[in-house]
DNA sequence: GCACAGTATGTAAGCGCTTACATAGTAGGT
DNA sequence: ACCTACTATGTAAGCGCTTACATACTGTGC
């Protein structure tokens, strides 16, 4: 190993120009007349320039980043979006400062504060339930801020998302449609979570309308894993035998309950139907084949990346809401509604 | 909003001490005073002060950041690893820059440099298939750094991982021991992913023991997909009749996998026994069940934020080299070979 | 030939913090 | 009472870059 790593300056001496033209050169190059810059680049790329990072940042005030604040990033959902966000920045010269929550707000305050103290030129979080301080926070510091997942016509601030509520309706109408009257509902926690309230209102609203109940105690709430899902699943066969289709928050717990309705016997959609919602890779090579919601992870990502960098290069800081659409993939895990003998009746006697 | 946002000088100014005690009674508060911190802190909370990290990393070299580039965030075992990463770094106040390579060395090396560039207290990467430059520039910047997903004891660098030969032979004798012989394989791509060659070296090295051959024609080569390991099944079925157990490079492949044997008309696993790798959470509540092996993403994860945070924090860069354990996960999708009629050949008329 | 605008480069003052070194204050040993 | 050894705090010099401003140079129109 040599000494130490050069600096803007000993580029500078290379090239014999001063230190504001090499700075120029590299942030500005229209302004730097073409052999200059020529010479420039040559002593970089002899000396192994690289710039530094935080002093950059600190004299610019711009740090090149963009943070984000995922419930978890074990979630294919968030993962996906995530993978885009990413992606999109990346090829601006921008970088991820990634964290997690665990659904936890604190966590999330916490979080965010530590990414703030860091520096970051943008702000993404999932959903619209936050720490009063975290929006404190955000406003002080003036930076792009995203709101993901959700689509609020009426927010404060940016969103990008979906309309959960609609969602919501959509999975309802197509069940009732087939006939159900009896449904369940799996759902994540939703305390704290606005995407999983507002799709069950959204179920919900329209039973109501169609002289149709959701009761309470047909609700299991459950934390986001194929495990909960299956004993949610379990518990609801028990408790509630007439129901025969059921709205799971997500397509992990959807899976969960397909195992479930497998052990207890039951056959999807022949004796019960069951939903998911997110369309993860993996659903469509599963037999049967599961119904649920189209999530635009992917390009909500993609356009999170585009939002904050076109507001960070013009300086700006407009609220702009994204509503992208949601499609239900109706597969084979929904069918017709069909009366099915209660259990424990003499089955295939009659 | 009022003025600018304060800085330490703020701080002491309120306090009614120097810069240095203040950025003292935040890095080392065991050398001041009860008292004096007491003071400090009071400050900082009604000035609302937050550490400007840029202007510290500058000033201390420390950005308390760590860089991890990994091919892609959307990949149940990588986001695990990250997952766990994540939140083992923030325990102690560190930050986590994310970045994929979308398994291309060359958007891992330019990733790396953008990384160094930002000024990260250490590197995590997937593998040790990198591009030359990759490991050029760590080697000048001094900094920890650790290849993931592998355990190679005789490696220059930091490793945490599995022994994926060892895994590789584990499914193979599996497979064998159940009786198969005609064995198939559906790899990830090879090129520049040593954990898929090193995993398939093992299968062929434990089938070359027991004088059998895993001809290259009966692996199928394609991207870690539901989709692709769905049409990669299809052709083997499609072009080696008699193969009776298929290797999967990882549990997506399987997946897709199995849809194509249900498709065929095929079970498993009685025509024929199908395995994974990585114990995705959801392939247990599947049916059948997948078999597969257990990847030890979040201990990894785990183990890389502690070893990381060891060694900046005692300022030293020894290579540690940990082999978490890997176990074979018999489930329902294995089972002993049984002769199967040729296609095509009158079944059950015999 | 001269004033003027326009362009290319250099000078130097910070950005907000850390930390080596200097200094003041305290206690113990003799 | 004096010296020594500490400990607690202050002073000030950067860390490597950006950028406002100053300066030098070029070409234009009159």
């Amino acid at each position: 190993m040599k000494s130490k790593k050069p600096t803007l300056q000993d580029v500078a001496h290379a090239a014999g120009v001063s230190t504001a033209t090499v700075s120029r050169c590299l942030n500005q190059p229209e302004k730097v007349r073409e052999d200059v810059q020529q010479k420039i680049h040559a002593a970089i790329e002899t000396l192994g320039y690289v710039p530094h990072g935080a002093a950059r940042a600190l004299a610019s005030r711009r740090t090149r980043t963009i943070g984000a604040v995922v419930p978890t990033i074990d979630n294919a959902i968030f993962s996906e979006a995530i993978q885009y966000l990413q992606r999109g920045l990346s090829k601006h010269g921008y970088t991820l400062l990634l964290a997690q929550s665990d659904f936890s707000p604190d966590v999330e305050l916490h979080e965010v504060q530590t990414l703030l103290g860091r520096g970051i030129d943008g702000l993404v979080l999932v959903g619209e339930d936050h720490h009063p301080a975290v929006f404190e926070s955000i406003e002080k510091q003036q930076i792009p801020y995203v709101n993901l997942w959700t689509y609020n016509p009426t927010s404060k601030y940016s969103c990008i998302g979906l309309d959960n509520i609609a969602a919501g309706r959509k999975l309802a109408e197509h069940l009732v449609t087939l006939g159900h009257k009896e449904i369940g509902n799996i759902s994540g926690i939703r305390l704290s979570n606005d995407r999983a309230r507002q799709r069950l209102q959204g179920v919900r609203d329209y039973l109501q309308e169609q002289g149709m109940q959701l009761d309470d105690k047909r609700i299991v709430e459950c934390r986001y894993s194929g495990e909960q899902g299956r004993l949610a699943m379990h518990d609801l066969i028990r408790r509630h035998p007439d129901i025969s289709a059921v709205i799971c928050g997500n397509d992990i717990l959807a899976l969960g309950a397909l195992c479930a309705c497998h052990e207890a016997g039951l056959s999807v959609p022949g004796d019960i139907s069951v939903t998911g919602f997110d369309n993860m890779e993996i659903v469509q090579v599963l037999h049967p084949s599961l119904t649920t919601m189209n999530s635009p992870s992917r390009r909500m990502g993609a356009h999170t990346a585009d939002y904050l960098i076109e507001q960070i290069t013009a300086g700006t800081n407009e609220v702009k809401r994204i509503e992208l659409a949601t499609d239900l993939i109706v597969r084979e895990t929904t069918g017709a509604f069909r009366l099915r003998l209660p259990f424990g009746s003499a089955q295939g006697t009659v």
